[in-house]
DNA sequence: TCATCCAGTTAACAACTGTTCTCCGGAATT
DNA sequence: AATTCCGGAGAACAGTTGTTAACTGGATGA
């Protein structure tokens, strides 16, 4: 049973997010730690003080996007990793759904990138701490895999952590992608790349124990 | 044969160094998009338009720092992928080489992840440049190893990249664990970890063919 | 209906930014 | 010895920043 907002509080989250989607819009060309507090409000259309309304601060701010960021990753990750069938065909759709990922949201995907190793500490804290939970998931997937038999916890997380910094690269590299004068022929050779590290990785998977 | 610098090019040089490292110390706590020019001659002790007889802008400097960065990784890189003998006292190795370079030039790593997919472009490019440069030595490195036969290039650069990656992955991590109040602690499971990734794709390797 | 609440506004603050122009004094050149 | 060169200093510029305080007006709840 949810709860009735009022339109009071239906206007609130409305500039909320115009805040949340103007900044993410801004930093397609800066950092979060230069992302002036002025600068999200004059994009939205509000007065300076109304942001205190919402967030403490940018950093604040930069927090608030990381659940939005890797909330809209967690379900792909799941449907990444869980389908079985053959295990080649398995990493061509994983690919996949990582390129139409940052197809379908290009700015979160650059907003992780840039800030996971980026200069403001809480929001650093907040990707580390979802990406740690990301490859819990992904471990638990791997376990269900008859091919994990004889796998100890330890092995499966680092093996987990191993696909998802994969993941992560890979997305980038099709971020990248998207910047240069032939898109479509870029992209072509990412997906190459990546399924060829992907399928190697899967190999020593494969050939670990023993 | 050197030419002798004059005293006048030489004060030159060192105040560029000085700015250099004041910049790469301010960077600790910040990305390179929110570094102001008189902040960094702030803590030089300098003139602001000091700045000007040595850099363009403040991404100029960033890209001047990319080359410093780089160049301390170089001979590195070389040394971890070069010796032979035995292939997992080789990974060892390479692990310890990683982790020694973070203790010796922990501001150099911190400010090449950060600025990797940061919000600067010529950096980024920079950065991407002199990867991609690294990826080619580790491949030719890669390819003098007997265990390479039968593979093509396209291959190898492949493989090198996921080597490259991985380095600065595990670079990164030693840098988080610096921070933690168990240093000791962090750093042993760090080096754990990254072994077995390691390992996990040299395993991958050995039986790729095939 | 009336008092309360509260998201957003307006105005003002000191502090800071990048950049230009003019100048200085010592090194470098002739 | 005289002249040129040039790294750095100084002052001033318009424009920006985060933050504070007091205020407005429409939604909210009694």
């Amino acid at each position: 049973m949810s709860h009735t907002l009022g339109i009071r509080q239906v206007q609130k989250q409305k500039t909320r997010q115009a805040l949340l989607d103007a900044a993410l819009g801004l930093l397609e060309e800066q950092s979060l730690s230069s992302l002036g507090l002025r600068e999200v409000t004059r994009a939205v259309g509000v007065a300076p003080t109304a942001f205190y309304r919402h967030f403490r601060s940018t950093a604040d701010l930069g927090v608030a996007l990381v659940e939005e960021a890797l909330g809209s990753l967690h379900p792909m990750i799941r449907q990444t990793v869980a389908t079985a069938e053959d295990s080649d065909q398995r990493i061509v759709r994983a690919v996949r759904l990582i390129a139409d990922h940052v197809d379908a949201h290009p700015a979160h995907v650059r907003f992780l990138a840039r800030e996971r190793h980026g200069g403001v500490q809480p929001v650093r804290e907040a990707i580390r701490d979802q990406l740690a939970r990301f490859a819990e998931e992904v471990k638990a997937e791997l376990a269900k895999d008859p091919e994990s038999g004889g796998w100890n916890d330890s092995d499966l997380l680092m093996l987990a952590h191993l696909y998802v910094d994969q993941m992560l690269i890979t997305a980038s590299l099709f971020l990248e992608a998207r910047e240069t004068s032939d898109v479509e022929h870029e992209r072509e050779r990412v997906t190459r790349l990546a399924t060829r590290q992907m399928r190697l990785i899967s190999v020593g998977r494969r050939h670990w124990l023993g």
